[in-house]
DNA sequence: CTAAGATTGAGATGTGAGTCACAGTTGTGA
DNA sequence: TCACAACTGTGACTCACATCTCAATCTTAG
């Protein structure tokens, strides 16, 4: 099971079976409860982490205490490379959404493969790219669009990458409290509430605790550009 | 001349003198007048470029004509990366600033040096991992400052980056017009404007047309927190 | 050297979104 | 199953910033 999510993560896409399994088997797995967090902002540490099932969020807090979401990470998706080739203290807090299963490769076994197999720097490499280009994009995102519109946008990101088709639409349990959200947008949770109370009244969605369903994907993804 | 910059790019730190020498040679330079562009966003090419001389401007431009710089890049600096690792259409649009000149190096002139040469990949991936790093703060400051305190950060950062010691402070000759500075910071020329005009009053710095005096670096680092 | 075009400086006005305050709802542990 | 905590929904008020405007100055091409 484990193993299925692991072999479908990017930077063990090219690898053969041997090496894949030898990876595998220098990897350590570790649950967390929902809020628990992995490690915070300026903790040292140079692991790699990749989540298995559930949800991790990785956050700024600034000084006053208010946050912000860079990213919510579903599984197959990789964290904390950044310290694994600019060590320095990490530069962002992981907690746990949901219930939550991550496995972890250190630093110290990472590096011996990926002298052994180029593949794996090239798919890291593409990994930091992507990355950059969806950072890059949500500046332009806080720059020009307004709330409502980041809004549009994050539910359709979560239901590209969360949801499920049902019957009136889809199903997209994203386990993110309003405030959450409201920190992944980069607005108030009251903003964010009175933009989703719109779409409800203009029958794009329905509110559920918690998840959402989207009944009319194509106004929202209108909405948010 | 331009030999010496390129040396010191950080892609070239940990090459010995032949292998630097070798990639040396298959780059070719290209000269820019002001106001030219390089490249345009969604244009095709995998071309990574080095700033030798001059300023280029990396920025995304919104359908409807308004504009965020992403960053403002000096010699010695590296852009055109993304398409390198994550092909696709580029991400933005490089223009020069000031009269520029830079050195260009291809997809597949790259390729066979990465492979033989671990430290370079292991460069690539540092750079990425910084950019990725100053983009995540940029994120940060864009939620939690204002605009004054993204303005004093701005001033920082091209002072730390382009200023002289003189005299009576820092000279900072950053070659933008302040709409360019506004679209740095992700505000309007107006706002700029007038939080400019504030620190003049504050006696922090002196405006010239393109350029700053920056009399009391300190307090302009604190207004940016 | 001059005229047209950029760029800078500043005020007046409108508005999106933050803050505050509170009520309704759901979830949870004893 | 009750009580307390966490979450969600909404209105009233405020303010930072965008937008619009116009004048002053600096640049540059002809």
């Amino acid at each position: 099971m484990s193993n299925e999510i692991l072999r479908q993560a990017t930077i063990f896409s090219g690898l053969d079976e041997a090496a894949a399994d030898s990876v595998e088997s220098s990897m350590k797995t570790t649950k967390l409860n929902r809020g628990e967090t992995l490690f915070k902002e300026g903790d040292e540490g140079t692991e790699l982490f990749v989540v298995l099932d559930g949800k991790i969020k990785l956050g700024h807090s600034a000084s006053d205490g208010r946050e912000t979401l860079l990213a919510v990470l579903g599984p197959g998706q990789m964290f904390g490379e950044l310290s694994l080739f600019d060590p320095g203290p990490r530069s962002a807090t992981a907690t746990a959404v949901v219930d939550t299963e991550v496995a972890s490769l250190s630093h110290d076994a990472l590096l011996p493969i990926i002298a052994e197999h180029p593949e794996v720097s090239r798919a890291l490499l593409f990994q930091l790219a992507t990355r950059l280009r969806r950072t890059n994009e949500v500046v332009g995102d806080l720059v020009f669009s307004d709330v409502p519109g980041r809004v549009a946008k994050a539910l359709v990101d979560l239901a590209n990458r969360f949801g499920k088709k049902s019957d009136k639409g889809i199903d997209v349990n994203h386990d993110l409290t309003q405030e959450e959200l409201a920190q992944l947008v980069g607005a108030s949770r009251e903003t964010v509430n009175k933009a989703l109370a719109d779409f409800v009244h203009r029958g794009w969605i329905h509110l559920e605790p918690r998840s959402v369903q989207i009944y009319d994907l194509e106004r929202l993804e209108h909405r948010s550009r």
